[in-house]
This record gives C-alpha cells, sequence and structure tokens, in this order.
DNA sequence: TCATTAAATTGTT
DNA sequence: AACAATTTAATGA
C-alpha cells in the first residue's frame, strides 16, 4: 500500500504554500513548526480554547465539528491530509469556533501564531494563497447551504467529497481517503445506509472508487457537477 | 508461510 | 436498528 511515511519536513516542502517562498523564509518554517501525534477520536484541539498555530494535516483526516445548544453533534467539515486551518481565527485573534477531531489516527503539523504572522507580512505568495483558501471556503459554505436545503442525499454526499479534495489547493495530494461509510454519513449529514447507497450510486456513475475502509475519488469535477 | 480467530467495515432489510 | 457477509489484522504453529 502507499504507506511511504512522509516526515513533516517533507510534507511542508510538498504544500503549495511553500514553493513560493525564500530559502530563508522556508528554513524559519521548517524550524518552528512542530508535528503532533493525535490518535483516532482524540481531538486535535477544542472549541473556545486560544489559537496558537495554524493548523495542518500530515497524514489522516479530521473533522471540525461542534454541539448544537441540545447538545447535538453537527459535523461542518472534513480536513484530509494536505489541508490546512485555523487561519480565520488566528486573523481575528479570536478562539476556535469548533472541535476538530481525529478520525483516523492523524499527525498534525503546527506552525506556531508568530510564524505564521511573520509569513503574512513577509511573504506575498503566502498571502495570496490564504486568500485564495479563504474564498475557497466561502464558495464551500455558500454551497452547503443550498445543498443543505434543497437536494437529495445522494447530491449531498457527493458534494460532500468533492469539497473535502476540491479545496483546489491541494494539488497532487492523493485522492484516496481512509474512511469508513459511516464516517462519511457524519460528514455529509446522511445515516450510514444513504451513505452506502450514495457511495455505490457514485461508483455506478464512475466517480468514485469503493475500497474496504476507504474511498478513492475518481472524478472530482464530477463529484461537483454531480445532481440525481 | 499458513490457518485460525477477533475486530472492523460493508451490504441488505 | 438489526443482521449477515466480507475484509483486515493479529496470533501462533
Amino acid at each position: 500500500m502507499d504507506n511511504q511515511v512522509q516526515t513533516l519536513t517533507e510534507h511542508l516542502r510538498a504544500t503549495i504554500w511553500a514553493r513560493c517562498l525564500t530559502a530563508a523564509q522556508m528554513k524559519r518554517v521548517e524550524t518552528d513548526t512542530f508535528e503532533q501525534f493525535v490518535p483516532k477520536g482524540g481531538f486535535v484541539c477544542r472549541k473556545g480554547e486560544p489559537m496558537e498555530s495554524w493548523t495542518g494535516i500530515i497524514d489522516g483526516l479530521v473533522k471540525m465539528n461542534n454541539f448544537s445548544p441540545a447538545g447535538k453533534s453537527v459535523t461542518f467539515t472534513g480536513v484530509p491530509a494536505g489541508g490546512w486551518f485555523g487561519e480565520g481565527s488566528l486573523l481575528k485573534d479570536d478562539r476556535r469556533k469548533y472541535d476538530v477531531i481525529a478520525l483516523r489516527d492523524t499527525r498534525v503539523a503546527q506552525m506556531p501564531r508568530a510564524t505564521f504572522e511573520w509569513l503574512l507580512e513577509t511573504s506575498l505568495p503566502f498571502t495570496r494563497f490564504l486568500l485564495m483558501q479563504l474564498n475557497e471556503r466561502l464558495g464551500q459554505f455558500i454551497g452547503l447551504v443550498e445543498t443543505d436545503r434543497l437536494l437529495n442525499v445522494d447530491t449531498r454526499v457527493a458534494r460532500c467529497l468533492a469539497s473535502m479534495f476540491n479545496s483546489h489547493l491541494y494539488p497532487g495530494i492523493e485522492k484516496v481517503v481512509q474512511i469508513s461509510q459511516e464516517e462519511i454519513g457524519y460528514l455529509s449529514g446522511a445515516s450510514r445506509q444513504s451513505a452506502n447507497q450514495a457511495l455505490q450510486l457514485l461508483e455506478k456513475e464512475g466517480l468514485v472508487r469503493i475500497d474496504y475502509g476507504g474511498i478513492r475519488v475518481l472524478d472530482v469535477e464530477g463529484l461537483r457537477q454531480f445532481e440525481t
């Protein structure tokens, strides 16, 4: 299998925002950023905690989650390996507005706030990357409102998968997630059964391939445009 | 390396 | 939600 374990440094160098940095900037990033292991089911960070770093997923998968006043669990989105998040609260000097929970054993990279702010001030390409990411996420959430209210389960699952790989800023990342259909159900707001049926339909359409314990995305654009 | 078993995940009703 | 079928991982000969 693709069990090639990537080191923190290798992962940092593979991100797109790192490609535009100068050698000196890259050096500081590699020096300051540290790695953290979060076991399956563990918290990467909790709602209400002050933000101390910008967080990237080296390996594994996390979900952004929140609990309604009634105590009901609401999942916003999943973030696969290659994704970075937390810039919103960092920029606003705010606290986390959601829990981040590991769905599998996960390795995360933490870039300290000072390093993040320094990059923001000294690297235009980095700032541009953040703008694109924020814009991408805005579109994603606008789409969610429509998705939630108008569309059927199959389409919801399709858009959910598309958004995870779409963040068109993780280029070249392996389009394979180790995620059970039960977890896909949580991410797309569907029951496990519905997720199962939806995935089988999407596989029939040639958009994904169902593996044991995981999904391989074959056609991101097709998923995004999928409608029943 | 192979067989056995337990645990996780999937498919169906 | 419950059940059966399938796949993987772990164990020991």
